[in-house]
RNA sequence: GCCGGAGUGGCGGAACUGGCAGACGCAAGGGACUUAAAAUCCCUCGGGGGUUCGCCUCCGUGCGGGUUCGAAUCCCGCCUCCGGCACCA
């Protein structure tokens, strides 16, 4: 009786198998190569969402494929579980972060399980676990003493809404990255991270990535470091022993020079400017990009090149972070001081001109470009290039200047002032200062009985008998530092806690050794700054405090594309699931609804598909092969329910392929013997080969070989064996297609893999090989041109010499046609592929 | 504005170093089975023209040029879309 294809009863009984063998579990085994393969971690939001299901899916393709290839795999999965989401639960809903978190984790991972991922579940990591962030801790404790933490007073961007600080990194168009709401300064004490110190390495260490990570990530990356080269100069200010140090990129514009301008919090700003109240103003307004403001101080600064008097002004669009605080301002050629020039009524002066030709003046706006100098005293008609050159050599000769090196990257703010985060370890004192908190008082733990109101200020600092504590050098009465960490420094490093998820002392050197660095990172591109740079920054902060030896922490990068699905608006009731909607129209409305564009899944444009329902309606594998299907791995991914629907036929049919032939596919043989009606098959089976383990190591390509497994299937089913040798080779080729198939669609593949007489389990075999003898095909199809153009065919057995593939190509019947009474110029022969024929 | 990527049937996408454009899948149309439907199976499927129904032929990979015996692929110039950066001196 044939058994009819149930995903659900096929799925439970092969998890349970695993689970009970504890099939994925891995230790350092130095006989073998290793591969250690990562998938991004997930935030415990509740359930996964459909961009889970497509990065863990790619990831355990490669963790199944490497295994079979005889790699020790390190193949993990944690939480990335403190954050402000468990926070705004609690506000909302009462509920305590940590059990709203650990709930969380439980029903992810068992929709995880689910999905029958290949993880090592012994190596399970969750931030918010106390024997993690205790390495948080020990961390920030190390890079302090080493001068890569500091703590400083500054402005910093500040979400009204989240109610804490944001790194420049997660102010998304002056916009907070996770709730969107508009961002502010404020004024706070704030502890860094130096990554700036690292800036160059980080930069200089994009080249070795190129290859195995995507242009557009380096190129992302190489924008946010953002190197620029230039000169810094003091400007003397008249009548005092001060000067103003300024930085340019343009020393050759220096004669062009009609002011100076400082930040508003330069520190000479306050003490030169006459006008408190304009000064406040500008301050009101610093770094906002609408409109460029400022104030003369009514002080003049000393251009150090011709010596003329140039006024002192304060704007609001220069940067205290960038640079040295201060510009010379030349509006002829650089498009904000012009602007500001003209709105303040102030002097503008050519001083670089194209090298072919003048500027129409008056200016209509700055002439940004190179070009050759004009009235710049000894400097004139030098090109913008050599006297940027020179005038750097001659500052740094008379000692008022150097060329430098400047760099948008700002250092990491890593304060949050809310609760559900790692405490950071220090301890004031009044008498002994910033006391950072002993080795062997770690960890600080988070206490649990916290009121949370979510008023903005540090829910910790609420905690009497948290915030009291004793100075470690004094022991006189002293506070704890109430801000937690920014969650992306829990990210950071949690591929070198996998190496070692238990032990609760050290990180083990000889794991770290033998697991780093990750062969294979799979994640999202909205990370391509954020949590990839700080990574890069941390291994490397992590290597020169002796914890890792290696500098880059990811080898190879892939970016999987987003999951898509189109959108459905009602004019009245805005977006609309599927379901709301009946006959183009809305169902509570009866509005004509427009279909709109595709749009990555959210709920709140209710196109998402929940990956439960997937897996209750078509099982895990139907839904990994689907979307392993339906575009290449970089590629967006456009959802279609019908697309499923034929993925799922395809898991069908070959099922009960298997089902009808199943007498003969349990035969067994000691000797294939492949005879003349087979051997297409047979060819086809290592063609199959091939070209998936090409198309898997090589290029991450699985859609082109879930494309070939479905090939070899198609023939399989057209295959009509004549004798027990022909069946052998069914079956040589039904089981081959069946370990091709595990790394995609592993539930399927053991229970088939069971149904034909073998013994589990299938991802323990190893991955097949193909003989280049029988990838080959006896006779190939001769293509044959003219002058380019399709002309015939000629099927010709493989291996023909050159002369007799042109005699061939020069006899067809049709070629002929268009060849004869023409002289032939040329014949260009392709072996094994085509022959041109060149007429006039 | 600068940087990165992409434009191929009705749709998702194939085509490896320049060598048969459209693999595989979806949708659509036709047929078989069935009382019927679902499921399954078979055939057709870029466009135009011709046909003795074997096939022949012209056009076709965003647009315009070029290199080449030969271009989706390489080069030059445009257009469109997506992503990143952007008052960074």
């Amino acid at each position: 009786m044939k058994e009819r294809y149930n995903p659900q009863q096929v799925e439970q009984k092969w998890q349970r198998y695993w689970q009970e063998r504890d099939l994925f579990k891995t230790e350092e085994d130095p006989s073998r190569p290793k591969f250690y393969c990562l998938e991004m971690f997930p935030y415990p939001s509740g359930r996964i969402h459909m961009g889970h299901v497509r990065n863990y899916a790619i990831g355990d393709v490669i963790a199944h494929f490497m295994r079979m290839n005889g790699y020790s795999v390190l193949h993990p999965m944690g939480w990335d579980a403190f954050g402000l989401p468990a926070e705004n639960a609690a506000i909302e809903h009462g509920v305590h972060p940590k059990k709203w978190t650990y709930d969380n984790i439980a029903y992810m991972k068992s929709q995880l399980k689910r999905m029958g991922f290949s993880y090592d579940w012994n190596r399970e990591i969750a931030t918010c676990h106390p024997e993690y962030y205790r390495w948080n801790q020990w961390f920030f404790i190390k890079l302090y003493e080493r001068g890569l933490v500091y703590r400083k007073e500054s402005f910093v961007n500040w979400c009204p809404s989240c109610s804490t600080v944001l790194a420049n990194e997660q102010v998304i168009d002056g916009a907070c990255w996770r709730c969107d709401s508009e961002v502010t300064q404020r004024q706070l004490p704030q502890w860094f991270f130096r990554i700036t110190a690292y800036a160059e390495e980080l930069l200089e260490a994009l080249d070795e990535l190129r290859g195995g990570w995507p242009e557009h990530v380096l190129a992302m990356q190489e924008n946010w470091i953002g190197r620029s080269e230039g000169v810094e100069l003091d400007f003397p200010v008249e009548g005092s022993e001060e000067s103003i140090r300024i930085f340019t990129t343009r020393a050759d514009t220096i004669f062009g020079a009609t002011f100076v301008c400082l930040a508003p919090n330069h520190p000479l700003a306050e003490e030169l400017a006459e006008d408190r109240d304009g000064l406040q103003k500008v301050t009101a307004h610093y770094g906002e990009t609408e409109e460029k403001i400022g104030i003369f101080t009514g002080r003049y600064a000393i251009n150090p090149l011709n010596n003329e008097r140039i006024p002192i002004w304060v704007a609001n669009f220069v940067l205290m972070e960038y640079g040295t605080g201060a510009i010379m301002s030349v509006p002829a050629h650089d498009q904000r001081d012009f602007e500001f020039a003209k709105r303040y009524n102030l002097p503008i002066k050519v001083v670089i001109v194209p090298e072919s030709g003048t500027l129409p003046e008056p200016l209509q706006e700055a002439f940004e470009d190179y070009g050759v100098l004009v009235n710049s005293g000894a400097y004139t008609g030098l090109s913008s290039r050599e006297a940027i050159e020179r005038i750097g050599r001659w500052a740094e000769e008379r000692g008022i200047g150097k060329r430098t090196v400047n760099y948008r990257l700002r250092d990491w703010g890593i304060s949050r002032q809310r609760y559900w985060g790692t405490p950071i370890p220090i301890i004031y004192c009044d008498r002994c200062g910033t006391v950072p908190v002993p080795e062997k008082d770690l960890p600080v733990l988070l206490p649990e009985n916290v009121r949370l109101t979510g008023t903005g200020f540090s829910p910790l600092a609420t905690v009497e008998e948290f915030v009291k504590t004793t100075c470690p050098s004094c022991n006189g009465p002293a506070r704890r530092e109430t801000d937690t960490m920014d969650t992306f420094v829990d990210s950071s490093w949690y591929f070198l806690r996998y190496c070692t998820p238990r032990d609760g002392e050290v990180l083990k050197p000889e794991a770290l050794r033998y697991w780093m660095p990750v062969d294979q990172y799979i994640g999202g591109v909205e990370h391509a700054v954020l949590h990839l740079l700080y990574s890069r920054f941390f291994t490397r902060a992590l290597r020169d405090i002796g914890v890792v030896e290696v500098s880059e922490p990811f080898k190879r990068l892939l970016t999987q594309g987003m999951v898509c699905k189109e959108t459905i608006r009602c004019p009245e009731h805005g977006w609309l699931f599927p379901e709301e909607v009946e006959g183009d129209r809305c169902k509570r409305c009866g509005r004509e609804v427009s279909r709109g564009r595709t749009e990555k899944m959210s709920k709140s444009k209710k196109n998402v598909v929940d990956p439960e329902y997937l897996i209750n309606r078509y099982g895990a594998d139907t839904s990994r092969l689907f979307i392993l299907f339906a575009a290449p791995p970089e590629t967006d991914l456009l959802w279609s329910d019908q697309g499923i629907e034929g993925c799922h036929r395809f898991l069908h049919r070959l099922w009960n392929f298997v089902e009808t032939h199943r007498d003969s596919l349990s035969i067994k043989v000691r000797e294939l013997e492949v005879r003349e009606g087979a051997a297409p098959l047979y060819r086809k089976v290592h063609q199959t080969i091939k070209k998936v383990t090409e198309d898997i190591r090589e290029r991450y390509q699985f859609n082109t070989a879930v494309a070939a497994m479905m090939e070899l299937f198609n023939e399989i089913s057209n295959f009509s064996p004549v004798s027990d040798e022909d069946r052998a080779v069914l079956r040589e080729a039904i089981k081959n297609l069946i370990v091709l198939l595990a790394p995609f669609c592993p539930h399927i593949a053991e229970e088939l893999w069971q149904r034909i007489g073998e013994a589990p389990s299938v991802l323990e075999q190893p991955w097949p090989r193909w003989e280049e003898e029988w990838v080959r095909e006896p006779e190939v199809e001769l293509v044959i041109q003219v002058n380019g153009k399709l002309r015939g065919k000629e099927t010709v057995p493989a291996g023909l010499p050159e002369e007799e593939l042109k005699e061939r190509a020069l006899s067809n019947e049709n070629v002929q046609r268009f060849i004869s009474g023409k002289e032939i110029k040329k014949v260009i022969v392709v072996r094994g592929r085509l022959v041109n024929i060149v007429v006039n």
